[in-house]
DNA sequence: CTGTTAGCGCTTTCAC
DNA sequence: GTGAAAGCGCTAACAG
């Protein structure tokens, strides 16, 4: 009798290239030429093969296609996190330009654990990403520059390549691009339409010193203070430990205790705008009749708080990373690859003239 | 002159385990156990191969291994898109357990389209992943149970599995696990919780006839309605063609033109109870003094809103998905696979009792 | 304990 | 046009 012909199922095998040469009578090459696309075959032999593709249902193993030379075909994102609508947005970008591009999208957070980012991009050099793209906001310190320039080395030299979205370049020796927002601009714009709308005591509510990405926004808020002719003031720059709603809740409402000697408020994110809303109006203070707001980034809750903010091209920034990746493998590598993604304020129902 | 030694650097070659084996003066063999871990090795060969990988950084050719039979390790999920909040929250949990697991994480998305969700299929099948979780609402007709039934017996041909989340189950002759909320009991605690605080009139928005969310929600809505003795009215449930916040506002604007013969308003998730809501403040009536709202998954803009709603333990779901996809794999095939995730109810500040 | 060797499934020269 | 055969990098029997 033959074998395996006893009840035991036999453990699943996946079907090969070879049942599917078996089924049409020819050889496992043609099979792949025919699969291939791009080669000469005979109508008829192309017809048998095909049939037996359907009829086995087959698929080609990646794994095998991959060691086999073909160039594998994936992008990888690394970030802390995907419930987080910056992240989402921006791995949304990322996924549907890969799948544009007939290429899979490997994911990985990080939970903004370092170690665990060393973990994950390490697994996606085992997987020979064809780049690896790694989003968020950072601390710019020595310790992150040469974690960067260790990947960045690591992955060029098997021919992959670093992205680094929303953070700061590298330096001209690390083969890392870096595609990020124009902070600086985008919160100059909002600062000045508060300014043109005559306030001059403006709060910034959720600095994060050393972050690049804050000190990006403040220093585009500092910069349009000055061209107003409206002298710094240090005390109106309010700190916070995370850029999330409840920070700016409990910084506002800390504020709020000992002082009201403002009539905007410039939150970091639409987040920590949502949170110094939440403050204001348990003070009693009304937006915008009492007092202005805007905010950054243009997700929610912006719309549902009819938030004055600066929108940014999330999903551009995911798209352009993968274009850049991409596209440099046939480039020459003298060029910089370093892209700066523009904003655009959005004006809604926050601020009011005074 | 020895070869490649000229300006032009050789196409970047990944170091293999080979150039690790001639490093450390041992056989391919050796590095393979020793980085495998669980064998025994002197510890003098071990120190050697060790400090042959550092120094090489070498890490190994996951595709390499995946072919020589050891499992693979990778967790694929497709879904509409990242950016909604309720997927992303379920993608999050999938990339958390698949981590937890030791497992590489694909992700696909198919912006709702069947042919797309086929194509990302396939490629999941191509890279053999260990699972493919399918996620999101869905018309249960039979062009949807018959592409599915094919999944699951293409990936199970394979030794692969298909998971199905937040979607009816399929029948007991096709291998698929299937992980879903209890949609008719959380909608039937927050209509009950409308009841109990007197309301009689209350309206639903955002049905979908035939989608399987859809459906289960409104049955609660009725069953809670009939246990309090309410007669039904067809007239108090609306449908709209998405749950997304524009058609909760957009038919909400449209019956308040005719009628406000209704004390609330049960949103069929909270984006839709964030448009009605818009609609309701726009006709100048008042959450809760005027008009009582609730919504239902207790993801954002809930908190923002003070909405009272049912929370669903999203990233849950995902979790529960790839425990059980791996789980099953040494368990018998006879258990149905079938997981009810329950709801709660979240009060917050919506509801006014009259 | 360590080395040799045979594949895993596929692509790709090289012959015919 | 098509087939035969040589690897891709790795693991897992087999020897030693």
């Amino acid at each position: 009798m033959a074998q395996d012909s006893a009840g035991t199922p036999s453990p699943a095998r996946r079907t090969t290239i070879r049942d599917v040469a078996a089924a049409a009578g020819v050889s496992i090459a043609t099979v792949s030429r025919i699969l291939g696309g791009t080669y000469p075959s005979s109508p008829a032999t192309r017809s048998r093969v095909m049939r037996a593709v359907h009829d086995l249902d087959y698929v080609v193993n990646a794994h095998a296609r991959a060691l086999s030379g073909a160039t594998s075909k994936s992008i990888a994102i690394v970030l802390n996190s995907v419930v987080s609508p910056y992240y989402a947005h921006v791995a949304q970008g990322v996924q549907t330009e890969a799948a544009q591009r007939d290429r899979l999208c490997l994911i990985g957070t990080t939970g903004g654990s370092a170690e665990r980012e060393l973990a994950t991009v390490r697994l996606m050099r085992q997987e020979s990403a064809d780049a690896v793209i790694l989003v968020g906001n950072v601390i710019a310190d020595d310790s992150y520059r040469s974690r960067m320039a260790e990947y960045a080395h690591a992955l060029a030299a098997s021919g992959s390549r670093l992205v680094l979205c929303g953070r700061p370049p590298l330096g001209p020796d690390v083969p890392a691009v870096v595609v990020e927002f124009d902070n600086t601009g985008g919160a100059h714009a909002v600062t000045s339409h508060l300014l043109s709308a005559g306030h001059r005591r403006i709060l910034y509510v959720g600095h994060r010193p050393g972050y690049s990405t804050s000190e990006g926004r403040i220093t585009g808020y500092r910069d349009a203070l000055a061209a107003f002719g409206v002298p710094h003031d240090p005390a109106l720059e309010l700190d916070t430990a995370s850029l999330a709603r409840a920070d700016g809740y409990r910084v506002m409402k800390r504020y709020l205790a000992g002082s009201t000697d403002f009539t905007a408020v410039f939150g970091a994110n639409d987040q920590i705008a949502a949170g110094v809303r939440q403050a204001l109006v348990e003070k009693g203070l009304r937006v915008p009749d009492d007092v202005s707001l805007v905010g950054y980034d243009d997700l929610p809750p912006a719309e549902d708080l009819g938030l004055t903010t600066v929108h940014v091209p999330h999903e551009e920034l995911g798209r352009t990373a993968v274009r850049l990746a991409l596209e440099r493998e046939s480039d020459d590598p003298a060029e910089p690859g370093h892209v700066v993604l523009g904003t655009h304020i959005v004006v809604r129902d926050s601020v009011r003239r005074i």
